[in-house]
DNA sequence: ATAACGTTTGTTATAATATAACATATTTGA
DNA sequence: TCAAATATGTTATATTATAACAAACGTTAT
């Protein structure tokens, strides 16, 4: 049975500016931007946070402690990501790569642990970086 | 021409503190550490902790916040990292494989953009765990 | 030797990221 | 309808990391 899941208040109004955001979000940023709309406090943040991210709405740019929103419909739930990340610019960009994936997802190795997810980040220069 | 990196004092406490550790150290753990040996300040840690990466001695986990020293000698100057994380007991292990360092090092996807690091980590169930 | 340069150290202060603990409210489902 | 689970609000605090400045050290080229 699928559940479909409704987002709260919080998690709605958090949602929404990482996802209108088109670069990723740090937590403290995402709180000044929505202090207007009367979340004050930083844990109100991180539990809309850890909530998306349980829900495959958003993730986390481990190495950037920062926050983006899914772009990858077939996105295991937060199980598997794959980020591009521009060491000049910053720019982030999730890679949504079949073969990649599946290559990763069946990836063991000899001590027998059995992984459930895994995060890679590739580091380089984007094109636009490149250029100049 | 190969260079010959002699490290400075406090670089050689830190390294050698997380070499002999079986586990991945966080900064102020080490700080705390060292503290009898006449580094008490923050920044000392993390000088010498910078150095430390960009040597390829030591990496940083990442989702962790935590620092392993390099097991894997023909890991390539800290630009290609590849972990397991046991998500119950925090059991931290680099991995080695030939195969999927060389997949991932020729990565290359549709945008064009050129990778010169990358950052791997699996999420999951060590084998010890999985018994108990 | 000594000046110039880069690197390392020491130190204080502060910024940035994240969680603990507790009280209350709201939603969900048997 | 009432117990359980989830979400919220709030204050305080813990954890992780860097800024800014001054001094010492090490290396190399005159
Ligand atoms: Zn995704
Ligand atoms: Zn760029
Ligand atoms: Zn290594
Ligand atoms: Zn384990």
């Amino acid at each position: 049975m699928v559940q479909i899941q409704t987002l709260s208040k919080n998690q709605k109004i958090i949602l929404d500016i990482i996802e209108k955001a088109n670069e990723p979000l740090k937590a403290y940023s995402i709180l000044f931007n929505v202090q207007k709309k009367g979340i004050k406090a930083p844990l109100q943040v991180y539990r809309a946070l850890e909530k998306l991210i349980k829900l495959g709405k958003i993730h986390k740019v481990e190495s950037r402690n920062a926050f983006v929103a899914c772009k990858n419909s077939n996105c295991e739930i937060s199980k598997a990501t794959v980020f591009s990340i521009c060491e000049t610019c910053e720019k982030v960009t999730e890679i949504s790569n079949q073969k990649l994936s599946k290559y990763l997802k069946n990836f063991h190795d000899k001590t027998g642990m059995t992984y459930k997810k895994y995060n890679l980040e590739f580091y380089g220069l984007c094109t636009t970086c490149k250029r100049s």
